[in-house]
DNA sequence: GAGGAAGATTAACTCAAGATAAACTGATTA
DNA sequence: TAATCAGTTTATCTTGAGTTAATCTTCCTC
């Protein structure tokens, strides 16, 4: 289930799109202009945003440029008069991001949506995506909002692992081998320092989590899509 | 008009790839070994190879070797199997590459290839802007306001390599094929000491840094936009 | 609720990886 | 031929990831 958030001033227009999107299957949020966006974005996980150019406050413009300093590179559906097309799509549609010209379809809004979707995804395949946290598997790196920490390799392995198959169980011994090789001398004792030394760096992580089961082995728990 | 060459010994991937390049607007050459590879480059220019790791006669892992032997950093992107994917780290997917899982997706390969070709233009572009410091490729030196100074050769491209890639890791094999070159017979341990030297040398900058990966090497980092 | 097994936790240990300093080499130049 | 400099090597010091071992806690069973 994807959170799709709507920034639009018009009253209608926002009504409009919510119903779209709900009959979809999509979650849906909402904000009048680019400083609620923002506001929004910092307690929820956002997949996309659907962004209306022209608005109070924060406009499209300023709001697409505040999230790429950040190297957020959320996709960006953009909505625009005909008439403001040309000039102005120039700088500030990137490679993330789609547009759509006023008055929307509906049919044309969920196939762009899907789209970009589908990119977004394929972008992330080196990595995993759990509420706001990211796990990036090639440098190691756990990132949550503008908090980011590099884990040593074992560690990080073994949590990529438990999260990226979230509620299978895996014994002792299968980690072992995934992660430490088949041939390792070392005792399975170690998974369980590896494992509390995991749950002691994220336990105030509310994303996801490492659960016992006794008598087998561990599960990673993801509680993103809540 | 960018030339992409497909190595890929299976005819109906190969026929595949033809058409989504071609579709996409790129020229398409073709060849079903490494040795092939050779040949056509030696004729023609090719701006970007997809290249299949498991081949007849000269593999991928080879034909890159090759390549690089020669400080050819045409960029590659490699088509693997899932279960060779760990592969990675071991010095093959250099700086100027990407990698994909196999069976391949036509979208993902056009982003990647996108990706690929816009980091070898900014690469070739022989400069480089972080904050107020820049580093010029063509007379080895770095310049901040008005203080400048010209590093020696292996210490400049050490920098420029590890920050025209920010945040990727590489080993120390990956620096020494791509800077000393495949056969150079200096120990990994140069590396460290040019790294030091670099650090020494810029600890008062504030706009980049070198960051040690403990078990796989170094990655740059940049911190020009907080 | 006593006893024991599974797991958690803590702290200490080990050793390879990396950092650092200094010496060495070979080329270039004065 | 002395001086300088880039690059390399060698030797030594430091660090921290990974492991081990010892102890504590929890949970299940009789």
């Amino acid at each position: 289930m994807f959170n799709i958030l709507v920034v639009e001033d018009d009253k209608s227009t926002k009504k409009l799109m919510e119903v779209i999107l709900r009959t979809n299957g999509y979650n849906h949020l909402a904000a009048s202009n680019g400083l609620e966006a923002l506001e929004i974005m910092d307690s929820h996980h956002v997949d996309l945003i659907v962004l209306d150019i022209m608005m109070p406050k924060m406009n499209g413009y300023e709001l697409t440029k505040e999230l790429r300093a950040n190297h957020d590179d959320i996709p960006i559906l953009m909505v625009t008069a005909k008439q403001l097309l040309e000039d102005r799509k120039q700088g500030f549609i990137v490679g993330t991001d789609d547009y759509m010209i006023k008055p929307v379809d509906e049919e044309e809004m969920i196939l762009r949506i899907k789209a970009l979707l589908r990119r977004a995804k394929i972008v992330s395949e080196h990595q995993l995506l759990i509420g706001k946290v990211v796990l990036d598997y090639d440098s190691l790196t756990v990132i949550r909002d503008n908090e980011q920490q590099m884990l040593p390799q074992k560690e990080f392995y073994l949590l990529y692992k438990l999260l990226s198959y979230p509620q299978k169980i895996f014994t002792r011994l299968q980690l072992m081998d995934e992660i430490w090789g088949m041939d390792s001398e070392t005792t399975d004792n170690t998974v369980n320092v590896h494992i509390n030394r995991l749950r002691k760096r994220f336990e105030n992580y509310s994303e996801f989590e490492i659960v016992t089961v006794r008598g087998l082995g561990y599960k990673g728990v993801r509680k993103d899509e809540e």
